[in-house]
RNA sequence: GCGCCCGUGGCUCAGCUGGAUAGAGCAUCUGAUUGCGGUUCAGAAGGUCACAGGUUCGAAUCCUGUCGGGCGUACCA
C-alpha cells in the first residue's frame, strides 16, 4: 500500500484543476499526532510564487480536492500547512487485506527495471576479513529489497582473482604438492606462507614470476593449479555467506579474469573515440575538471582495476542490459567510481538513462574510534567475527526457555549474526560506524534482538490465543489506529529504501513499529478475560501483522526471527 | 596544495528532496506495575544542531567562509 503517492496524487490533481504548478508534490508523515497523519507544506512555496497569501490558497485548494474514501479530513493549520486524517475504516480495510496477504500488502514496482548490484567482491588470494562485511551485507539487502519489490535484480559477485600475487600463490600450492587442501583451508596463512618463500628464496621468487606470466599466456598446467586455488578460496567464502545469510551463489559470480579477453577491446573503443591519451608512458582518458586521468594502461602495457571496471560496465549495460547498476564499495573509492563512470558514459558503454550509482558506505571503527583491529593490530577475519558474535549471543540470551544444547546453538546463531548484520543495516550507511559487541546484543533500543523478543513475544500470545487469526481489523481506540496506519507505510519505507538504497530506514521503521506495539500492547490487552471477543480478535491480528512485518522486513536484511527465544 | 565526506544533549544515532516546540536509545533521576514472557511502561533532566555570515515568511537541512576530524589524491585493487 503506498499511502503517500496517492496523496500527492490528490493534491496534484487539485492543483492541476486550479491551474497552479505545484512541482512535484510531497506529502509527508506529520510532525505530531495532533497534525493528523500526514501533512503537506508545499503551500506555502506555491503561494510565494504565484504571490498570493498561503493561508487562502490552502483553502481554495482544500475546495478542490475531490476526497477519496481514503481521507477523513484535510484542513488548514498554521500559516498554510495542510493536515491530513486518514479514514479509520480505510485503514482497518487495509490492515485487513495486509493481514490475508502474502507479501503484507507490498505491491510490485509498476514499473520494473532490471538492476546489477555489485557487492562483496572479495580477492581470492585472501581470506574474508571485516573489510567485506559492509559492502557483503549493505548489497545483499538491497538485492533483496530490489527483487522483493519486483525488479530484476542480477547480484555480481566482482571477485578479485587475478592479478601478480597468484603466481606465488599457485607456486606455492604446487610446491605443496596433492593433499595441500588442509592448508588452503588457513589462506591468511597460506598466503604469508607463499610470501615468506617468495621473500627468502630466489628460485620460488623467479618460479613465481615465471607462472604470472604462464598463466597469463594460458598454459593449461598453471590454469589449472589456479582453478584449484580459485575454487578453494570461493569455498572459503561460502562458508562465510552461508553463515551471514547471504545470498550470493556461484552463479552470481562474475570474476575480474572473466573481463580479460574484453580489456584490449576497452581499449580500442576508447582510442576509437579519441578519449585515449598517452602521458607519462601510460594510456590515460582525461576528465574535463578533473586533475588527474583514469590511467588504463599502465607503460608496461599491462591492464588496471579501471580498466576490468570499464569492461564491468561495457558488459553490464550491453549483454545484461540493466539500467541501473549499483556499486556496493567504500567511500574511499568513490573519486574511482566517479572517473569510471564520467568514461563510461563518454566512451558510450552505458547510455545517459542507465543510473550509475557508488553506493558507498563509511568505515567499521572499533570502541576508540580508530579502525576496526585486532588486540595486535591486525585484520580481523570475518569468520572469527562471527564466531565471536554467536559466542557472545549465547551469554546474552535469557533463558527462560529451556534450550537443549543444539537449539540453544541455533537460536545463539541466528542471535548473533543479526545482531552483527543489524548493527550495520541501522545505521546511515555513509557514515562510520563503531562496532560494540555490548550495544548491538541489547535488548534496548534499536537492535534486532530487540526486534526479534517482539516478535517471539508476539508469537507466544498467538500460540496463547488458542485461534486462529482473523483478517477483520476494526480500529476501536487511538493506538490501534496508529498501529494499522505504522503498518500500513511498509511499502512507502520500502520504496524509499530501495530509491535511495538506504537499508536503515527499514531499520529505523521497524524500530518504530516495535516500540509503538509495546505501547500499544501495554495499554491494550488482548488474551485478558474482560476484553469482548471482536476486540481481541481485532487485536491479535494487528498483533500478527506486525509480527509478520517484522519478519519479512529483518528477512529482506537476510536477518531471522525466533518463535521463542 | 587540491578534491570528497563528516561535525546534532555525557555516549551511540535519527531527522523523509527548507516547515509548526530538533527526535530516539543508552547512561542519570523520579514514579507505576506481583509481571497476557521483560532488561516492560510513564515521566523528568539534558541542545546557541562546530563557529561566523548570507539566501527568506521560515535553515540542523541550501550558499560562502573559518575551525576541527576522516579519507582520497597517475601507472596496487
Amino acid at each position: 500500500m503506498q499511502i503517500k503517492s496517492r496523496l500527492n496524487e490528490l493534491i496534484s490533481n487539485a492543483l492541476e484543476s486550479l491551474d497552479i504548478d505545484g512541482g512535484s508534490v510531497q506529502v509527508t508523515e506529520a510532525g505530531k499526532p495532533e497534525f493528523g497523519d500526514y501533512q503537506y507544506n508545499g503551500v506555502m512555496a506555491i503561494a510565494k510564487k504565484y504571490k498570493r497569501n498561503p493561508r487562502e490558497l490552502a483553502t481554495q485548494l482544500l475546495q478542490a480536492i475531490v476526497l477519496s474514501d481514503m481521507v477523513e479530513s484535510m484542513e488548514v493549520a498554521g500559516p498554510g500547512f495542510i493536515n491530513i486524517r486518514l479514514s479509520s475504516q480505510w485503514l482497518a480495510q487495509k490492515a485487513s487485506a495486509a493481514l490475508a496477504d502474502e507479501r503484507l500488502g507490498v505491491e510490485r514496482d509498476e514499473e520494473p527495471y532490471r538492476v546489477v548490484v555489485d557487492y562483496s567482491s572479495p580477492n581470492m588470494a585472501k581470506q574474508m576479513h571485516v573489510g567485506h562485511l559492509r559492502s557483503t551485507i549493505i548489497g545483499d539487502t538491497i538485492a533483496n529489497l530490489l527483487s522483493f519489490l519486483g525488479h530484476e535484480v542480477i547480484r555480481q559477485n566482482h571477485i578479485g582473482d587475478w592479478g601478480t600475487q597468484f603466481g606465488m600463490l599457485i607456486a606455492y600450492l604446487e610446491e605443496l604438492g596433492e593433499g595441500s587442501e588442509g592448508t588452503l583451508r588457513d589462506l591468511e596463512q597460506f598466503y604469508k606462507e607463499a610470501k615468506e618463500r617468495f621473500d627468502e628464496d630466489d628460485a620460488f621468487a623467479n618460479k613465481a614470476r615465471e607462472y604470472v606470466v604462464k598463466l597469463q599466456g594460458g598454459d593449461i598446467h598453471c590454469i589449472h593449479l589456479w582453478e584449484k586455488f580459485i575454487d578453494k578460496s570461493l569455498g572459503h567464502c561460502e562458508e562465510v555467506y552461508g553463515r551471514l545469510g547471504i545470498g550470493l551463489t556461484r552463479e552470481d559470480v562474475k570474476a575480474e579474469s572473466s573481463y580479460n579477453d574484453d580489456l584490449p577491446e576497452v581499449i580500442g573503443e576508447l582510442d576509437e573515440k579519441g578519449l585515449l591519451q598517452e602521458s607519462r608512458g601510460a594510456k590515460c582518458v582525461f576528465i574535463e575538471g578533473d586533475e588527474n586521468p583514469l590511467i588504463v594502461q599502465k607503460g608496461d602495457g599491462g591492464y588496471l582495476y579501471a580498466t576490468t571496471d570499464l569492461a564491468a560496465i561495457r558488459f553490464r549495460a550491453s549483454v545484461l542490459k540493466a539500467r541501473r547498476i549499483s556499486y556496493v564499495v567504500d567511500a574511499r573509492q568513490s573519486a574511482h567510481f566517479r572517473q569510471v563512470f564520467a568514461v563510461a558514459l563518454k566512451a558510450g558503454f552505458v547510455t545517459e538513462d542507465v543510473k550509475l550509482e557508488h553506493i558507498s558506505f563509511g568505515m567499521m571503527l572499533g570502541k576508540n574510534g580508530k579502525p576496526f583491529k585486532t588486540r595486535e593490530g591486525g585484520t580481523v577475519k570475518l569468520i572469527e567475527l562471527l564466531d565471536e558474535a554467536v559466542e557472545r549471543a549465547r551469554a546474552a540470551i535469557t533463558q527462560r526457555e529451556k534450550f537443549s544444547e543444539d537449539e540453544l546453538q541455533k537460536v545463539a546463531e541466528i542471535v548473533g549474526i543479526g545482531a552483527v548484520k543489524y548493527a550495520d543495516l541501522s545505521i546511515n550507511r555513509e557514515s562510520n560506524y563503531i562496532f560494540d559487541w555490548d550495544r548491538m546484543l541489547s535488548l534496548d533500543g534499536n537492535t534486532s534482538l530487540y526486534l526479534q523478543y517482539a516478535y517471539a513475544r508476539i508469537s507466544s500470545i498467538l500460540r496463547k490465543s488458542g485461534e486462529g487469526v482473523s483478517a477483520e481489523i476494526s480500529l476501536s481506540d487511538e493506538l490501534e489506529r496508529r498501529m494499522a496506519l505504522k503498518l500500513l507505510q511498509l511499502e512507502d519505507v520500502l520504496r524509499a529504501a530501495a530509491r535511495d538504497a538506504m537499508p536503515h530506514y527499514i531499520a529505523s521503521y521497524l524500530y518504530e513499529l516495535t516500540t509503538l506495539f509495546m505501547k500499544f500492547y501495554e495499554n491494550n490487552p488482548i488474551l485478558r478475560a474482560d476484553v469482548p471477543p471482536e476486540v481481541r480478535a481485532g487485536r491479535l491480528a494487528l498483533a500478527s501483522l506486525t509480527a509478520e512485518t517484522i519478519k519479512r522486513a529483518l528477512g529482506l536484511m537476510g536477518i531471522g526471527v525466533l518463535q521463542r527465544l
